[in-house]
RNA sequence: GGGUCUAUAGCCAAGUGGUAAGGCGUGGGACUGCAACUCCCUGAUGCGUUGGUUCAAAUCCGACUAGGCCCUCCA
């Protein structure tokens, strides 16, 4: 398959490390609060991802972190810790926030059919994962100590910003507000791997390590937590383009350095759902989280149908308009497929061809938009009933939108039954009753339908 | 200021040199007691503007315009 790598900005051959195991790391939430859907786009883009390569024959191995400590609102010594806002603004406890943010991460990753990744792990649950990691850059000179926390040292790195191409003569400083200087870093660039002092006087959660009681950097945390589940060589590292830089950028240096060679050969990112106002973001506007668009009637695969038709790589701009286009096009295409019967053989070369096609597409650089045109052109064309089903009902398993659902049980003499009657009522013209037995299984899910040779349903 | 990305119909959007996919909506029609569902038909001499390369450009190159994102919070 051919990917879009960050490292290179160019759409890459995909060639594994061992075919046999995929190495796949995912940066997670911060846990101190609801995921906005922009969060969730980020999600969605990589459980594609993960299911294409599993579609294309490859075992995916794949690790996710829950940040719950050390993230800091600053990189420098300064601003808030994430966790501990979240815990100030519930009255609650750190850890009490983190599970039961962590739990509504995954409600949300359930409505939208991501699939949980076969590892997840607490930054909270790898210290000494870091204190490792940082003792050797202790030793190899990369880090130092000063003002009581340690740092990475990015002047001994000649190619820190290859990730971004900053350049850093050009950098502008604090174009952030609220950015504050750290005079114990002996450069700008330098960031923090472990703090002792802390500002906070609640900090409540902290480690002993050799350099005295405190807690570590956020960078830290996902490269700990890679090397410990994925070993020294990684395939793929996803996340959302803001993780760039500094994150990523951060990641690779201590990483790299620690090692002492290449560590991940494919960084892909996903860019942002925007709001028409620009960058969508916890603090400002509608703060729109997905049981937000549940409950104004949205299905949530709705929105996973709005992300699939367009690219990941693309800012995508959250109307209400585009939701409740998307949301339309959803409900026909599903209806669409409900009223497919399995009639007629499997024809193997019909479905070979389109799901080579399909294949090819998911494997253009994950090019969900004419995946989905397939599936359009799928049910438009003349192959059997059996063959359509089968194919829908593979691909689903990479676009996990609940294309074939299982037909509930229903009592089929109840609503003949009920057809008969308003037949009658029919015939005599008396429409009101007609219309209220019409409206009564409608409220029950099963939608008739006159025809020239009677009436019909549908179940919904 | 530097980096990076984007611009295709009312809306979402594919397209990577061979003469503009697909979906939603709109309008018309079939079906219906009326509807809903479904089905059929219906859209850009045109791809931000402007030069250039080429037999051929939405696609390549230059300039310009508008906008997004990053330059130590973020997915």
């Amino acid at each position: 398959m051919k990917i879009f790598n960050t490292l290179t900005r160019t759409k890459e051959e995909f060639i594994p490390i061992d075919k046999n195991c995929i190495k796949m790391y995912t940066c997670g939430p911060t846990v101190y609060h609801y995921a906005h859907i922009g969060n969730l786009r980020t999600y969605i883009f990589e459980d594609i991802f993960e299911k294409t390569l599993n579609y294309l024959g490859y075992p995916v191995k794949r690790v996710m972190n829950i940040t719950d400590v050390g993230h800091l609102s600053s990189d420098s010594d300064s601003g808030e810790d994430k966790m501990l806002s979240g815990a100030k603004r519930e009255h609650k406890t750190i850890l009490e926030i983190a599970d039961f943010y962590t739990e509504a991460f995954k409600k949300d990753l359930i409505s939208l059919n991501i699939k949980w990744p076969e590892i997840v792990s607490k930054a909270t649950d790898n210290i000494e994962e870091y204190i490792k990691i940082i003792t050797k850059l202790l030793e190899k000179g990369y880090a130092y100590q000063s003002g009581g926390n340690i740092y990475f040292d990015t002047s001994k790195l000649t190619d820190y910003y290859k990730l971004t191409n900053h350049k850093i003569d050009e950098m502008v400083v604090g174009v952030r507000e609220g950015v504050e200087i750290d005079n114990a870093k002996k450069n700008q660039a330098d960031f923090a791997l472990w703090f002792t002092k802390s500002k906070f006087e609640n900090q409540e959660l902290k480690w002993a390590s050799p350099w005295g009681l405190g807690y570590p950097g956020w960078h830290i945390e996902c490269s700990g937590i890679s090397m410990k589940y994925l070993g020294e060589y990684l395939d793929i590292h996803c996340g959302g383009v803001d993780n760039i830089f500094p994150h990523h950028t951060n990641e690779i240096a201590q990483s790299e350095s620690y090692l002492g060679h290449k560590w991940c050969n494919y960084w892909v990112h996903g860019e942002h759902l925007n709001d028409s106002t620009g960058k969508m973001s916890k603090s400002k506007g509608d703060f729109l989280t997905l049981s937000l668009l549940q409950e104004k009637g949205y299905d949530p695969l709705a929105y996973r149908f709005m992300c699939l038709n367009t690219s990941y790589r693309k800012v995508l701009v959250f109307t209400y308009k585009a939701l409740e286009n998307a949301s339309m096009a959803y409900q026909k295409l599903k209806s669409k497929i409900k009223e497919l019967e399995p009639t007629g053989e499997i024809d193997t070369i019909q479905y070979q061809e389109f799901d080579n096609q399909f294949k090819e597409y998911i494997g253009d650089d994950l090019n969900t938009s004419n995946a989905l045109t397939l599936l359009y052109d799928l049910l438009k064309s003349d192959v059997t009933g059996a063959t359509k089903m089968k194919l829908i009902a593979s691909w689903d398993q990479v676009l996990s939108l609940n294309l074939i659902e299982k037909v509930r049980n229903i009592d089929t003499n109840f609503i003949e039954e009920k057809i008969a009657k308003r037949a009658i009522a029919k015939e005599n013209k008396d429409y009101t009753t007609a219309d209220a037995i019409r409206e009564e299984l409608e409220k029950q899910g099963i939608i008739l339908k006159d025809t020239r040779e009677g009436t019909t349903y549908i179940v919904k």
